[in-house]
DNA sequence: AAATCAAGTTCCACATACCGGAACAAAGAA
DNA sequence: TTCTTTGTTCCGGTATGTGGAACTTGATTT
């Protein structure tokens, strides 16, 4: 039993209200590696047992979770229906794809759509190069922002209170000998992409992975977002990123541009 | 103003309980074609107005809505990330997979997984011929059992009581000259599957689209679901699909046998 | 300009429904 | 059997959500 406690609680407080605690709640589900029986829950979760027996019993109800014959809760199905819906509605996904084929076609590799939500790139498209193992795994996957190309890229639109706001609560972990370890290195490479208009990703989160990305701004939506090109180390060189660096920001700014019209043309004001 | 007032409400009761409330109006908002104004989500949801702010509110705050500027609320990028985490974890998918792809090889045509819930189907993971046009969409989506070959098969595996009920609650809308309008012909064709083991969609949800599927029990789990090979008419014939048949039928039982030992090895109960 | 209307937000007294400690079952282990 | 571990139920107290109504804000009309 010298299992370590997995400490309690995750690093943010339990969110607030009854809503905030059952998501809280179904995160710790969804988020944990496999089944998860309620004394697991229980211990991390920090919820009294009355409680969260209880909340644990409406997120079945609903179809969030989904309790086995031997008690495990699982995440539900009604989450994949949500996301399906929400996904396939997306308008700026919608308006990106052509763009994220072109880029592909014009180089052969892996392009990218993401947005950032706080600290984290949240992957919203992608267009293989030819389905090399996972199919559409990745959509929704969410990688830190510091450390992928996409997400410096998206940093480096923000306003400089904004992006201190953020860095200073980002907890630099090094996934690879080339990840930024500090907010200050981080912050110096920001302020080169803001003068280039696009991000590198020299092996920071994945060895023998680089990218090419572009940030995208969308007049008259706080969105923030980016395109990139990634491949495999052997295969792409510096040389050829930086070859395709133009096309990468020309794809972003076409993006941006239709999205600005197509998804809120009724509004442009500050 | 001679616009439909969209009645009011969904089918359902509005969820019971706090929880309940606001994934209701979460779906609403989900399942709506477009972005909402406050005023359509009133409309549709019939909650009294301040209530609804708060839940609105309340749902902006945790993720799984965003409010834009024009004051419309959409989809937030939360509900992907959790989507994505529990497809992603899902073991059932993980070990069907590998039999999806075999199937894909040895028919050429798309191969479908998909889990029944209640009266419809969800599909969890797809094997394509040829990335057709849509990549991953899809997966999440649900349709009606009644029309679609996994659906009928999964709905075969139910005993006759459970099955009358859920049937007694279908709508049977027609998509295709084709598709069943009764619980009667849904029934008999229902006791065919049983007999055969395994079920076709002959267009009955989309024309000109055909498929054989097979239904997959997994003893110790009360999961019911199926695998199909879906073609177009024109390239695909009912001798076609009859002869893939039995190729179909072992991949799922394959896949049931398989999930049963991973899925629950402590556990056989009844 | 003033008046009118519509859409969205805020307020607050009220009671519902959530809270959570503690008692209660059920199933193994000693 | 007795003890322990795990999951479920109960119930009084009150925090929390409820929802009608008043209040902004901005557009449209007179």
């Amino acid at each position: 039993m010298s299992e370590e406690p997995t400490v309690i609680a995750d690093g943010e407080a339990a969110g607030t209200g009854t809503l905030g605690k059952a998501m809280a709640v179904l995160e710790a589900v969804v988020m944990a590696d496999g089944p998860q029986r309620f004394t697991d829950i229980l211990a991390r979760s920090g919820q009294p047992r009355g409680t969260l027996h209880r909340l644990l019993s409406h997120l079945v109800e609903e179809g969030l979770l989904v309790q086995r014959r031997d008690l495990c809760y699982e995440p539900g199905l009604r989450l994949l229906t949500l996301a399906y819906r929400s996904w396939s509605g997306n308008r700026f996904r919608d308006v990106a794809e052509p763009h994220l084929r072109s880029l592909h076609e014009l180089t052969g590799e892996t392009v990218h759509l993401g947005i950032l939500r706080e600290t984290e790139i949240v992957y919203v498209d992608k267009v293989e190069s030819r389905q090399t193992v996972r199919m559409s795994s990745q959509i929704g996957k969410a990688s830190p922002a510091y450390c992928t190309g996409i997400g410096k890229a998206a940093l480096s639109l923000l306003p400089q209170p904004e992006l201190e706001r953020l860095v200073a609560g980002m907890a630099f972990h090094a996934f690879t000998p080339h990840t930024h370890r500090s907010a200050e290195s981080l912050l110096a490479e920001i302020a080169e992409i803001r003068r280039d208009g696009h991000a590198f990703d020299r092996e920071e989160h994945e060895i023998e992975i680089r990218c090419v990305a572009a940030p995208i701004r969308v007049s008259g939506s706080d969105l923030t977002a980016g395109i990139s090109v990634t491949g495999p180390a052997y295969r792409v060189s510096m040389e050829q990123l930086i070859a395709w660096s133009g096309a990468v920001r020309t794809a972003a700014a076409a993006i941006g541009e239709e999205a600005a019209i197509r998804l809120g043309p009724g509004r442009g004001g500050p």
